[in-house]
DNA sequence: GTATGTGCAAAACGTTTGCAAGTTC
DNA sequence: GAACTTGCAAACGTTTTGCACATAC
């Protein structure tokens, strides 16, 4: 049996800010919000769509579309776009805040947290005069597995 | 009159990189180029169209979207994607790698380059075992002029 | 019962592509 | 003249929207 991830935390925190902002509770919206909190991931709007799917049930695209939307204007998601075309989410409860790095080869997104990168950004945007709302920093490149010469290496040291 | 801006440099390293990759010269690419090196500033392939259009010219859009692709390839563009559903470039020749600070009110995009901030990314790049290819910084904010709380200042000193 | 939400299909958006005609080298 | 480039219109993939019907409160 798999163990069934206990989420009734953020479903409560999902109803209060819900019921705060005169949002009515569906089903719909309770099956993907529950799907997105357990999903400890970065998933796309398809991603939610193929979720019911592969559970032989069905949802709209655009009731999809417009729950991520609700849940964003709830701050209980992020919006994030890695330059694949379509843009990603995470949920927020429970996850500080990270930065990503991203491998051009094998897709894989990875995420980090630093204290003095945080506090970088905290004294550029003050030095520019900002009152920041948001920053993205997103690395890319190639991880252990997929760089280049790290396989060749590993070749060579076989040899 | 206005002053014409000299951008043979930056023509003739066009001219080279095209040579090298078995691109041909045409009117259009060249018309595209010579825009795009005199912008120091971020455009989209829209504002490439409305160039032209200004002038009483005429571009397929086919054409403006190939020829920012041919200059990416030849690494004389950069893309950056400002999550406003439209992709930004900015030309690279002369211009150091920096970050940008986009205000969510007036929409300027500003630059601001730090050296503790590239190194940290390299740093961190490394730490995660990754050979960093790229890498994307963009902080959101309010601008002085756009900053609530400055308003307010502003309206009490006057009041 | 009224306000809201859903699903469908159509539209919208930025971007890419197939193809015939035109251009470059 | 062979290879490449252009412009057009059609296709694309993602996201949004109008509308009739269904549901929540």
């Amino acid at each position: 049996m798999v163990p069934a991830i206990d989420v009734s935390a953020e479903m409560n925190l999902l109803r209060r800010r819900m019921v705060e902002r005169g949002f009515k509770s569906t089903p719909q919206r309770d099956e993907i919000a529950r799907w997105v909190f357990t999903t400890h991931d970065h998933f796309t709007v398809d991603d939610i769509i193929n979720n019911f799917r592969n559970r032989g049930k069905k949802i709209s695209t655009a009731t999809a579309y417009r729950v991520v939307q609700m849940m964003l204007e709830l701050n209980l998601l992020e919006e994030h776009d890695f330059g694949r075309g379509t843009k990603y989410y995470e949920h927020t409860p429970g996850h500080e805040h990270h930065d990503h790095i991203i491998c051009n080869d094998c897709g894989q997104i990875f995420e980090f947290a630093n204290q003095q990168m945080e506090k970088l950004k905290d004294e550029i945007a003050r030095q520019m005069g900002f009152a920041m709302t948001k920053h993205t920093l997103s690395i890319y490149g190639n991880c252990t597995r997929c760089t280049p010469e790290e396989k060749n290496a590993r070749r060579n040291h076989r040899a």
